[in-house]
DNA sequence: ACGCCACGAGTTGTCTGACAAATACTGCCT
DNA sequence: AGGCAGTATTTGTCAGACAACTCGTGGCGT
């Protein structure tokens, strides 16, 4: 099912409307363009930032279709009134920034790691072979010293075997960062799938709470840019710890 | 803080550039062009589709910010492997879809509708002021006749003043539909907030559950295109009633 | 036979200039 | 003061050209 996709020439030269798009993605972002603000005319804007009128309305579309900005023909290109949420499921990443953004101090407690054949469904998950085998990172996260999310994040292991102490490494920092640091994977995005539960026995035991407490329950896979599946994770989330919030866009309409 | 934000006239003539999006979306939704095929040249494209090529990119710049498509510079644009998540939190809208999605039969049961003073925190998630009225529709969703979700849904009372006997309607078919069709009231966005819970006493026995059962809390406000809030919605769902997902978009990375 | 390189065809990216369509503004008229 | 027509401004679309990049092909040397 799964074919490798087209070869994407890892670092080739920046487009003009990709700077464009991130230096007014910038501006706004740092609240240089408050909401509502009305930009400069196109020709203008484009003299302003030294390209074609062309070029700026392709970086104007991509801000438009992500939501930053509203355009009206006749009347002029404003700021829209962008949505700004903590923790939002949809964008933020890994349980540390979460912790992090709740303002609380982010941790490990009792890591650890190991390799095994691929268990029968994370195969299917991950696109791999029953025969070969993963690594296995289970980590209790705390938050100011608080157990609140357990994890298994699971990982083909052809992709740390020539540098096995990266797993080492992975019970104290983000795997996302390692992945993209050391073996050059970048995640593209991940597919999130969750319900609430009650504590088992072991989950309790980890998180250090009684039997039956509410959970929920997170299981993700992370995809690489060229649709390649390349981490699993199963996440036992305390039902108090967090705010979830997910942008949820308008039912069917077009964006513009 | 919110202010009425730019008039924007409301049935304003189709842009070309959006009306060759939707075609192409659809081409894509439909299958007509599977994940990796590579379409025709922009010329050519065009051509067919009886537009001008700057028009064409339009619609092609859009599509790629969405994830539909990859364009790659001398070598051509493609299909993208693109997300088809059942059910996906951050795309689907309303209990009934979600149901009809899981191939279940959607109906409602035990609604009613009342006025009241609005209540402090609604004051706040939908931006009015204490002394004004909110209407209230609360019902029981059910999938092939069992219960799953209890919702109560609350909107500014002034919005459905003049034809009240929409609330009515409203407990048998869509708010969603009923906002935009009768009120011309288009949901632009959503921002939904989850958390798991035990069911107390009132839920249970709406659902017809145990007290204690396990919920998804689920409390939700919808804005219009505007930004004026609109819908501020509680939903109790049923712990394994749904499967829950959210694409979540990669760690930082732009997207173009 | 094999590998390397130059070349060219094909494709997306950018530029220029112009006109169409929609909106906002101005000032006159009543 | 209010309505209305005309005008300026702004985004949307069109057309054509060239630049930058990718990929396959065939010649060349070894």
């Amino acid at each position: 099912m799964r074919r490798g996709g087209h070869r994407v020439g890892r670092g080739r030269t920046r487009l003009r409307s990709s700077s464009v798009h991130d230096e007014l993605s910038q501006r706004i972002g740092e609240g240089r363009l408050p909401a509502g603000t009305r930009l400069p005319s196109e020709p203008d804007l484009a003299a302003e930032l030294g390209v074609s009128r062309a070029t700026l309305r392709e970086a104007l579309r991509a801000l438009e279709t992500e939501g930053l900005l509203r355009r009206m023909q006749g009347s002029g290109t404003f700021v829209a009134d962008h949505v700004r949420v903590r923790n939002s499921l949809d964008l933020n990443f890994g349980v540390t920034d979460a912790i992090r953004a709740a303002g609380m101090n982010a941790g490990t407690e009792g890591g650890r790691h190991w390799i095994e054949p691929t268990p029968t469904g994370e195969a299917e998950r991950l696109g791999l072979d029953p025969g070969q085998d993963v690594a296995v990172i289970e980590r209790v996260r705390t938050a100011d010293a608080k157990p609140v999310v357990l994890s298994r994040d699971i990982l083909p292991y052809e992709l740390v075997r020539p540098h096995p102490e990266l797993l080492d490494e992975m019970l104290q920092r983000s795997i996302y960062e390692i992945l993209e640091r050391d073996l050059g994977i970048v995640i593209h995005h991940g597919i999130a799938n969750f319900r609430p539960v009650h504590a088992d026995g072991a989950v309790a035991g980890h998180l250090g709470i009684a039997r039956g407490e509410l959970i929920l329950y997170l299981s993700q896979v992370d995809y690489a840019e060229d649709g390649a599946p390349v981490l699993s994770s199963h996440e036992y989330h305390l039902a108090d710890a967090f705010d979830y919030s997910v942008v949820r866009r308008g039912p069917g309409r077009r964006l513009t």
